[in-house]
DNA sequence: TCTGGGGTCCTAGGACCC
DNA sequence: TCTGGGGTCCTAGGACCC
C-alpha cells in the first residue's frame, strides 16, 4: 500500500488533449495526423497545438506572424478560435464526466476534477479506462486522466499521463497506486515549474534556492515556503505531501468582477467606432452579470494604445464610475460606459484595445440601498419593467443567437467590416457546427 | 504589418482613526 | 521642541491559472 493513500478519497483530473484542436478535428477529419494550431482572438497567438505541431517545435503563446511562414511551408494548418464550438463540446464532455461521480468541479473549458471515494486501485483503473472510452465515444474528444490524493497531485499525474512514456499509451496515471520510491522517481522527473501554482517567476526563485524538481518541492518544509513565498505556496507544498488543502469546488461562487475587452481588428482613431465597441463590450458584460444574478455598483472603462510599438505614442487611460444604486441594466450600464469613454478619449492616438469592467458586484436581493440614490436612478437601475425587458432580450439572444437584439449604441451596420473596423479578425474560422442551424455539418452520400 | 482574454489571490503601503 | 502604536480599509501591483 502506498503511503500516498492517506484517505479513502482521491481526486481525478480529466482534461481534453489539445482541446481546441480536438474539437476542430471532430468535424474535420482531414485535420487528423496533421500539424494544427488554434489561434487566439484576432488570430494573434498560438493557444492550442496538436502533437504534430508540438513536434514541429511550435511553442505555446507564440505570436503567429513570427512562425507563420515556416509553419505553413511545412504543411501546418492554423485556425481562428471558434468558441461557440468549443464551449458546446465542453459542456457535452463535462456532462459525460459528471456521470462518473456525484462530486464534480468544472475547472476550465477543458478540465474537470471529480472525487472518487472508497475504490481500490483496480477499480480506479477500470473506472478511468471506461470514462476515457465513453468521452471519446460520445464526444470524439481524447482525454488524459490523472489520479492523486490531492488536486495538486492529480494535476501532476495528469501531466505524467501526457508526457511520460510509462503512462502515455493508456493516457491514465494513478499516483495512489505507486510505492513511495517509485513515486519519488516520477516526481523527480518533473521540473518544479510544472507543479500547479508554480509559474515561471517562482520557479526561477525556487531554483535559485536549490529546489529543482517536484520531488524537491515535496521535501521542503512548508513553513519555509510560507516565509519565502506565501500561504498559497505553503499549501501547494502540503498538497504534494498528500495533505489536501484545496477542496473540490462544486459550485463556484459568483464572480467578483466581470471584464469584457477586445483588441481591435485594426488600430482605431475615431471616437464613434470606440463608442460602438465599448457599447458592445458593455452589453456582453451585462449579460454575464445577469446570468449570475448579480448587479454592479461600479464600472470601469479603459483604452490602450499598442504596447509593442515604441514609435506609437502611448496612452492607457481608465476611469471608474460608481452607481448610487446597483444595476444590471444594459442601457444604464451603457450610458455610464459611454460617459466614461467621453472623459478619457483623446484625439491624436491610435487605439488598439478597449474594455469594460463591472466591479463591486452584489447578489440580487442582498444589497442595501444607498442613502443618496435619487429616485430616478433607482427607477432606471431596478424597475420591474426594465428587468423584464432585460430578461426578454437575454432569452431572445440565447435562443436566436448572440446579438440578435442589440442596443443602437452598438452600431447599426454590423455586418460590414469596413464600417466596423473594431471587430476582430477571424480569417480562419470554421463553422459553428453544433450551435447554429445554418452551419450544421452536412452528410453526403458518396 | 501582424503579440488574447478573463479571472483569482496575496502583499505592501498609504490614508485615516483613536 | 518633543512626535507612538495599532487597527482597518483601500488600492496598486505582482504573481498565478487556463
Amino acid at each position: 500500500m502506498s503511503s500516498m493513500r492517506q484517505s479513502d478519497t482521491v481526486f481525478a483530473l480529466i482534461d481534453g488533449n489539445a482541446f481546441y484542436v480536438s474539437c476542430e478535428r471532430v468535424f474535420s477529419p482531414a485535420l487528423r495526423q496533421r500539424p494544427v494550431v488554434v489561434l487566439s482572438n484576432n488570430d494573434g497567438c498560438v493557444v492550442a497545438r496538436s502533437n504534430e505541431a508540438k513536434t514541429l517545435g511550435i511553442s505555446m503563446g507564440v505570436p503567429y506572424f513570427k512562425i507563420r511562414h515556416a509553419y505553413e511551408q511545412g504543411g501546418g494548418i492554423a485556425l481562428s478560435s471558434n468558441y461557440s464550438l468549443y464551449s458546446d463540446l465542453s459542456s457535452r464532455m463535462m456532462s459525460v464526466i459528471g456521470q462518473y461521480s456525484d462530486r464534480q468541479e468544472i475547472y476550465s473549458i477543458d478540465e474537470s476534477f471529480i472525487e472518487w471515494t472508497g475504490f481500490r486501485h483496480l477499480d480506479l483503473d477500470s473506472m478511468a479506462r471506461d470514462l476515457r472510452k465513453q468521452v471519446d465515444r460520445w464526444t470524439g474528444i481524447p482525454v488524459g486522466i490523472g489520479i492523486g490524493p490531492t488536486k495538486t497531485l492529480a494535476k501532476l499525474a495528469n501531466r505524467l499521463a501526457k508526457k511520460h512514456p510509462d503512462f502515455m499509451p493508456a493516457g491514465i496515471c494513478d499516483l495512489t497506486s505507486l510505492p513511495e520510491p517509485v513515486l519519488d522517481t516520477y516526481l523527480a522527473s518533473l521540473d518544479v515549474g510544472e507543479v500547479w501554482g508554480i509559474g515561471s517567476r517562482w520557479a526561477k526563485k525556487l531554483v535559485d534556492l536549490g529546489v529543482y524538481t517536484a520531488l524537491d518541492l515535496r521535501q521542503v518544509d512548508p513553513v519555509w515556503m510560507r516565509r519565502h513565498f506565501n500561504g498559497s505556496l505553503e499549501r501547494t507544498a502540503l498538497e504534494l505531501r498528500g495533505i489536501a488543502c484545496f477542496p473540490l469546488e462544486e459550485s463556484p461562487p459568483p464572480k467578483q468582477q466581470i471584464v469584457s475587452s477586445r483588441s481591435f481588428g485594426q488600430l482605431i482613431t475615431r471616437q464613434e467606432a470606440l463608442s460602438e465597441a465599448v457599447s458592445t463590450y458593455t452589453a456582453r458584460a451585462a449579460e454575464k452579470l445577469r446570468q449570475q444574478h448579480s448587479r454592479a455598483r461600479a464600472l470601469t472603462v479603459f483604452l490602450h494604445t499598442p504596447p509593442f510599438n515604441s514609435r506609437e505614442p502611448q496612452y492607457h487611460p481608465s476611469v471608474t464610475l460608481r452607481f448610487a444604486a446597483s444595476t444590471s441594466d444594459t442601457l444604464v450600464l451603457t450610458s455610464a460606459a459611454l460617459n466614461g469613454l467621453r472623459r478619457i478619449w483623446k484625439p491624436g492616438y491610435r487605439y488598439q484595445k478597449a474594455g469594460v469592467m463591472l466591479l463591486d458586484l452584489v447578489s440580487r436581493g442582498e444589497e442595501s440601498l444607498s442613502l443618496f440614490a435619487d429616485e430616478q436612478e433607482l427607477a432606471a437601475g431596478q424597475s420591474p419593467s426594465r428587468q423584464a425587458l432585460m430578461s426578454v432580450m437575454d432569452q431572445i439572444n440565447r435562443e436566436m443567437g448572440r446579438e440578435t437584439l442589440w442596443t443602437a449604441a452598438q452600431g447599426v451596420k454590423k455586418s460590414q467590416a469596413n464600417v466596423t473596423p473594431w471587430r476582430m479578425n477571424r480569417q480562419r474560422l470554421t463553422p459553428a457546427y453544433t450551435t447554429r442551424w445554418d452551419q450544421l455539418p452536412v452528410a453526403r452520400a458518396i
